[in-house]
DNA sequence: CACCAGGCAAGTA
DNA sequence: TACTTGCATGGT
């Protein structure tokens, strides 16, 4: 993958925005919405994690001041169903932690640049490379690349990844190689969560792929 | 029943 | 630096 890699990382989008759509990532009203839903749903499956929010909404405590007036085994016991819920409980409110030097304005938090915030989101406990992108760009709209399981898995099984290959790496890959455009880091990110799920899981192997013997040998 | 899910920190060598 | 382990629910 040296190159040729800005044309295959272009190719593998468009096939996928092909087969897919657009995905409209991410799921959640607000900012704070998103960067909570990005702390629960570390390694686990979203389904659970929707339940959650839902529950925390419908109680009227998706708010950084209801959510810290909460004690941690409080908060435990309403994040249950997203799994980890002791270990999840302690990373909100450390989040919180870090928010309340910002007022608990995701906003003055978005006002930051990049290169400040980052660093800063991955000294806070609890989170680390996977969820700080994420936050970045799905939150604050900020143009980081979010690497996860799936963009591991999908690029290996294709034959792209010279490994060992760390996430700093793949995020590096991906950010000199594409345009710095934050709806196109969004959009791309979406989708390889969605063919990952739905045609590159751990077993059994890949079947009806839409990216089909891609990329082909004489690439 | 086994395996998986949009990770991370802490401990060990 | 590079493994290994604990954390836990709910779906397939």
């Amino acid at each position: 993958m040296a190159a040729r890699t800005g044309k295959l990382l272009q190719e593998l989008f468009r096939k996928m925005l092909d087969a897919f759509g657009a995905q409209g990532w991410w799921p959640g009203e607000t900012p704070f919405e998103v960067a909570l839903g990005a702390i629960l749903t570390q390694n686990t499956n979203w389904s659970n994690v929707a339940r959650v929010i839902q529950g925390l909404k419908e109680a009227g405590l998706l708010n950084p001041g209801a959510l810290k007036a909460l004690a941690e085994g409080e908060l435990a016991r309403l994040i249950r169903p997203a799994g980890y819920f002791n270990v999840k409980a302690r990373r909100l409110k450390s989040f919180l932690a870090f928010l309340e030097e910002f007022q608990d304005s995701m906003e003055l938090l978005a006002a930051a640049d990049l290169e400040t915030l980052r660093p800063a989101l991955l000294k806070v406990k609890g989170i680390g490379p996977e969820t700080a992108d994420s936050i970045l760009l799905y939150a604050l709209d900020q143009p980081t690349f979010v690497v996860d399981a799936y963009t591991f898995r999908i690029l290996s099984r294709h034959g792209l990844l010279a490994e060992p290959c760390t996430y700093e790496d793949l995020r590096q890959l991906f950010m000199d190689h594409l345009p710095s455009e934050v709806g196109l880091y969004q959009e791309y990110h979406a989708l390889l969560v969605r063919l990952g799920k739905e045609f590159c899981r751990p077993q059994p192997r890949c079947s009806a792929c839409p990216l089909e013997d891609w990329p082909s040998p004489q690439d």
